[in-house]
DNA sequence: ATAGGCGCCTGCTGGC
DNA sequence: TGCCAGCAGGCGCCTA
């Protein structure tokens, strides 16, 4: 579910309230399998610990805990991790629950469809080993400009692909996938090593811009989506084509379209991002 | 080696 | 009204 902007906005609204917090207990609410099993062993070593740091890298929420290791957790497609009070009811599909030190409050860690995950790292050494072995990309507010246009020009994956893999850059999911290409005018199909130096440019800048508004808005609730604190996301209100096919473009009037790429459904305008061919034209 | 497709899950929507 | 296929903010594994 969640993209870089709803991840940011689930650790700033976490920090506040977990920063110096300890976690004074661990249990599993749920028997059911997460994409990387929990070890039942890890909630004895997390027991009496400190939050000393809550941050974020690619779609990853990190927390960084006083004996030295990582709390780490994916969201998946519909994860949600928020603090509540204790006696809130525990919604279902509710996995783990954290029992703050700060009495009758507790970190929940939800997930309906359970493509996301809770696992803990003995140190800053494993946590940097499993990004690696994830090959997790830069950040995209620290993207080269180089190694993005190499990037591109390396593969003859639709340009669309090559924004969410995650190896490339990390963070960029299917709606700002969709967002950053209508800004940059560039069709989804284009195959990387088609683009110009210039477009391939406009799109890293196209990302930046669509990154931060989202996160300026709080990210975009289309279903279950929620911030740390229980809050919705309002960027929902400004996609310009993300679930918008048939809507007139915000730019020109023609109709949005929406197909199939790379298995997910894009969406983007015909007039404004023109398909591969005509873009070939257009280039000359 | 690369790139596309499929499976993992549950829940909701839209069309019949 | 009811049912069922299709689809959903992600990602890892398999195969061609």
């Amino acid at each position: 579910m969640p993209e870089l902007p709803e991840v940011e906005t689930i650790v700033r609204d976490l920090r506040p309230l977990l920063l110096g917090r300890r976690i004074a207990a661990v249990r599993r609410a749920s028997e059911q399998r997460l994409r990387r099993p929990w070890d039942e062993g890890w909630a004895a070593l997390l027991a009496g610990r400190r939050i000393d740091e809550v941050r974020r890298r690619g779609k990853w929420i990190v927390l960084a805990l006083d004996s030295g290791a990582f709390l780490v957790v994916h969201l998946g497609m519909t994860g949600q991790l928020t603090v509540a009070a204790a006696d809130d009811p525990v919604a279902p599909h509710t996995h783990l629950v954290f029992d703050l030190d700060e009495p009758g409050r507790q970190l929940r860690f939800r997930d309906v469809r359970r493509f996301g995950s809770a696992s803990l790292f003995a140190g800053a050494a494993e946590l940097e080993a499993f990004f690696a072995a994830n090959g997790l990309g830069p950040e995209p507010f620290a993207l080269d400009p180089r190694a993005w246009r190499e990037a591109l020009a390396n593969t003859t994956r639709p340009v669309k692909a090559v924004l969410m893999d995650q190896t490339v850059v990390a963070g960029v999911g299917n709606i700002y996938a969709d967002e950053s290409l209508f800004v940059a005018r560039l069709h989804p199909a284009r195959r990387g090593c088609d683009l110009s130096r210039a477009e391939a440019e406009r799109l890293r800048k196209a990302v930046a811009r669509v990154l931060s508004r989202a996160i300026e808005r709080r990210g975009s609730t289309i279903r279950d989506y929620v911030g740390g604190s229980g809050l919705a996301g309002g960027y929902q209100e400004e996609f310009q084509v993300y679930g918008r096919a048939g809507e007139p473009c915000p730019r020109c009037g023609a109709l949005i379209a929406s197909r199939r790429l790379a298995g997910r459904a894009s969406h983007f305008c015909p007039a404004c991002q023109p398909a591969p061919s005509t873009a070939l034209a257009a280039e000359n």
